[in-house]
DNA sequence: TCAAATGTAACTACCGTAGTAACACACTAG
DNA sequence: CTAGTGTGTTACTACGGTAGTTACATTTGA
């Protein structure tokens, strides 16, 4: 299977915020880019404030903020702070202890998983939200100028 | 979130089909190994037929058996014949084709998300079902000379 | 004080996974 | 040729996670 959609999500609520340059950013707004409901982007938020990622101004005029600098986070702290739990599962049940393969062949997959895991998580620690926006900026200036 | 369990099962049943050396293996004796029901295996076994790395004997002595030699039978080969579709899923709804970020987020976050998935994919590809039961068995002398 | 906005808890609907039973079909041994 | 073994496949159930939705207490600015 595949993860679920909070990182694509995360992704996108991080870059609005980016955008807004310290400007608190409601959820409702949010909502409309991402086309959700504002609790969905309200819980998200919940997650990446306890990551680190992200303030809340409470009160009217209020809505979220980054918390640190854009080029300091990571698609990798983004996905670590909305995703939990390793890429790949193991059994469900415990593999038989009568048997070789059962006995052993959880420990030897994990060598191969966790290699497979950090390599994933590499690329996605070699890219931060700033550059996010910045790519999102470039292609909106490519397609205006070839609509042109 | 993470992946089903069938890709680490699966690649369980075809250890213990290459240490059987082409005696067919029924899904009765690799579901005690594996610890689920029969038909679980069987199911996963037709995944594995479809994508040509198991064959199956029918009737009275019959079971499955590998279609090819273990040692060309990649990690990823079985990851592509049991899971589908890929490891980072997108906005369930569309993002709203009004705002910048809606318009171009998506198309942006997959160069990352392709290259964090080629990367484990690649992990995958570097270890084949032959490696897997080296180390289990490695594993299993190991522990055996460790408690003499 | 009023209105705006968050944080959070419930509840629902939906989907994928895995466990289970059932049965037609294929094959092999005898 | 027949009895028995094992596959392939379908249908059904139970469970868990995700996300959409509503609701409401709380905080804060004007």
């Amino acid at each position: 299977m595949s993860t679920s959609s909070r990182f694509a999500v995360a992704v996108h609520i991080l870059t609005l915020l980016e955008m807004s340059e310290g400007e608190p950013v409601t959820s409702e707004y949010v909502a409309g880019s991402v086309n959700t409901h504002p609790a969905v982007v309200r819980r998200l938020l919940g997650m990446l404030a306890k990551a680190g990622i992200t303030t809340s101004q409470l009160g009217a005029g209020g809505g979220a903020l980054l918390a640190k600098a854009a080029a300091d986070v990571t698609l990798l702290d983004v996905f670590r702070a909305v995703e939990e739990g390793d890429v790949f599962a193991m059994h469900h049940g415990r593999p038989s202890p009568a048997c070789p393969v059962g006995r052993q062949i959880q420990g030897v997959l994990e060598v191969t998983t966790d290699a497979a895991q950090r390599a994933l998580e590499e690329q996605l620690a070699a890219r931060t939200v700033a550059d996010i926006l910045a790519d999102v900026r470039v292609r909106e200036s490519a397609e205006c100028s070839s609509a042109a």
